[in-house]
DNA sequence: TAGTCGTGGTC
DNA sequence: TGACCAAGACT
């Protein structure tokens, strides 16, 4: 049982009128991917800006851009050099579906980003949402998008229950916003409701008093905006430990390449042991033997859904006499004081401060 | 459907 | 200071 909401072509034409009215005294303008605006360029952002802040994005994509300007030339890069740009942003499935997805454009489309939103929505890592905004904000294509903004200020107008996390929340809101969504002035009209989102109907203490749809929000008119949209019932999140170890020669360090699905998919990462393990035992995988150790300061990583408590060890290393070891494909050895072109964790950039603090 | 996947900002 | 969460997609 689904409660439809009706909106009538005279309130849709109105409830935009009123947002792109907003938009051109109050909108932003002038984020680095709003000038110049390509399917690519605005691709990217919107990958980046998938759960993270505008601000923390910003360099990432100045940075990205610069090395990777084109689809072909983000297409030909090897995945290691690409999850570097990403290095610290986090979500790094991202970047290797904008990899994926890059090489299929050089391939299937002949580098030219598909205009038809079904082929959009069939690349790795876009959805409807972020095709929608690809194809609007850039195309001028008649497409809705529903990110997280636009549900908040359509789930306050219309008093929609839910919250983010369930898909029934999504079903609800999606005819709103299609029927909402004009044909014409598309672009500033979905940057508009992000906008609105993110500087007016905020998730805390909303400006309901700077709002352009204020006369005709249920929750404003209710005094109900902080109970839309619904908080996600809280879970108790797990705790895990693990052992991270930083086996040493000269200057270099030995990372390995992690699986491309679980945490910090394809990056490079310390060893791992658990407390049964022998690190000799583990060392000698690599045709190693400890010459001593240092440990290093533990601590705490947080993610969405567990905590993870990292123990760091620096093992001072030789390479073992009989080694006829040979050495996996996945290795990685970090030159300390040089530019290292993989991707890493946020927790193992903590740790290499660390080590470079060091006096050897 | 609800869990997985990161990190830094915010209060 | 720790809990909450930001321009979601995928399984």
């Amino acid at each position: 049982m689904t409660n439809e909401i009706k909106i009538s072509a005279a309130s849709a034409k109105k409830f935009n009128q009123q947002v792109l009215s907003w938009y051109h005294q109050q909108g932003r303008k002038h984020l680095p991917w709003q000038q110049n605006k390509t399917p690519y360029r605005v691709w990217i952002s919107e990958i980046m800006l998938q759960q993270t802040q505008v601000a923390t994005v910003i360099p990432y994509y100045q940075r990205f851009m610069e090395s990777f300007p084109t689809i072909v030339e983000l297409a030909n890069a090897d995945e290691d050099n690409v999850l570097h740009h990403w290095t610290g942003l986090g979500y790094y499935a991202r970047a290797r579906n904008l990899h994926k997805a890059a090489k299929i454009i050089a391939q299937q489309y002949q580098g030219e980003f598909p205009e038809d939103i079904e082929q959009v929505i069939a690349l790795p890592g876009i959805g409807r949402s972020t095709a929608g905004a690809i194809l609007s904000l850039s195309l001028h294509k008649p497409h809705p998008i529903l990110d997280g903004n636009v549900k908040r200020v359509l789930a306050r107008c219309y008093l929609v229950e839910g919250h983010n996390a369930q898909a029934k929340f999504e079903k609800t809101l999606w005819p709103i916003a299609n029927t909402l969504t004009p044909v014409k002035d598309v672009a500033p009209y979905n940057q508009a409701m992000m906008d609105l989102g993110a500087m007016i109907c905020t998730r805390s203490k909303p400006s309901c008093e700077k709002c352009p749809l204020h006369n005709n929000c249920l929750a404003f008119k209710l005094s109900e905006q902080a109970n839309f949209p619904q908080k996600k019932p809280k879970k108790v999140v797990p705790e895990k430990s693990t052992t991270m170890l930083i086996a040493k020669i000269d200057n270099q360090l030995l990372m390995i390449k992690r699986p491309p699905s679980g945490i910090w998919g394809g990056l490079y990462s310390f060893i791992e042991v658990d407390k049964q393990t022998d690190t000799c035992d583990t060392l000698n995988q690599y045709g190693l033997t400890e010459i001593s150790r240092t440990a290093l300061t533990p601590f705490r990583h947080t993610f969405s859904h567990f905590h993870l408590d990292i123990t760091p060890i620096l093992i001072n290393c030789k390479q073992n006499q009989d080694n006829n070891i040979s050495e996996p494909s996945n290795i990685f050895w970090y030159e300390l004081n040089h530019s290292n072109s993989i991707g890493l964790a946020a927790s193992s950039c903590k740790i290499l401060e660390e080590i470079n603090e060091l006096p050897f």
